[in-house]
DNA sequence: AAATTCAGTTGTACTATACAACCGGAACAG
DNA sequence: CTGTTCCGGTTGTATAGTACAACTGAATTT
């Protein structure tokens, strides 16, 4: 793919046929994905929008947490936390525990069909990958997935899941 | 990173620490990525949405072009690209010329300022990617654009820009 | 000339979000 | 203790982006 070298200081840069650097092909294609997953995050699921799947997500993941830690950790109001998770309990998804020691929290915690869901929501989108994914080499499935680890780990290598 | 090889009649599957095969990666980054990206498009930049600075992108590229086009092109409401060419309007971003030839259809294009702007959110955009790819070897650069290009050319190798 | 098609706008509704004001329990200072 | 402050969470309000449906006006077809 790329076709010519330029030695100019900045270090070499190898250009595609449109004459895009690598870094402006990256930039191009996260573009797309970007407006695509968010132009289908909200029918992603008739159950669930991105957001609520990655808030049960999370719950599983850690076994139950604080709405408070739930807007921290993605960096959105704790109103907005409040009213999906009044949505969740709604659905009858995830249950709210009152913490006994200090009863202005209340822990999140899956309900079995909230497991269920999630489980079923996870297993469609994993055949969704899958599906998309099914004639790349091996290899080539491990060098991306590597790749985007890393880019996402950054500027925070510690922070989301 | 990839730590075992399970030979199971669906083929070869490399898993990594977290028992997570490549696919499972991939499938984890991207949610991680569109995430992030829904949280940011709509303060990617004081003037432009996500959504204004890809319509403002494709009014480039064409040389303008119908308000239908965009609408067909990104699957967006025609009343949504409708709004959304109204603000764009409202800002002196893009005019509307009639063509004479049908008068029903307005074709559109960038203004002075609407070139302007677009090139400067573009170079801002451009240069946090160069800062976030900074340390990358260039030959991974290549690979991931690859990968991306690969990736998002699916289920229509043809659509989109 | 009437009916149909097509581009675009407008009315309405819904979702996701943020910010600010608030409520009630907890912790702390005196 | 008691009052103040802090903290988790909810509610009021506003905005953006989106879709669907009804409409307008122009062009095309019958």
């Amino acid at each position: 793919m790329p076709a010519a070298e330029r030695p100019d200081g900045t270090g070499a840069v190898f250009r595609g046929a449109a004459g895009e650097t690598a870094v402006e092909t990256i930039q191009r294609e996260m573009t797309i994905f970007a407006r695509r997953a968010r132009a289908s995050a909200g029918r992603m699921h008739p159950e669930l929008s991105l957001v609520s799947y990655t808030l049960l997500g999370h719950l599983e993941e850690r076994g139950g947490c604080r709405a408070t830690d739930l807007a921290a950790h993605y960096a959105l109001d704790k109103s907005t936390v409040s009213r999906q998770v009044a949505a969740l309990e709604r659905a009858a998804l995830i249950e709210r525990r009152l913490d006994p020691d200090d009863h202005r929290v209340q822990v999140l915690h899956l309900t079995g069909a909230g497991r269920r869901i999630l489980a079923q929501v996870t297993e469609s989108r994993r055949a969704a990958f899958r599906e998309r994914l099914a004639d790349w080499p091996e290899e080539d499935l491990v060098r991306f997935a590597a790749y985007l680890t890393r880019y996402n780990d950054w500027p925070r290598p510690d922070e989301d899941a």
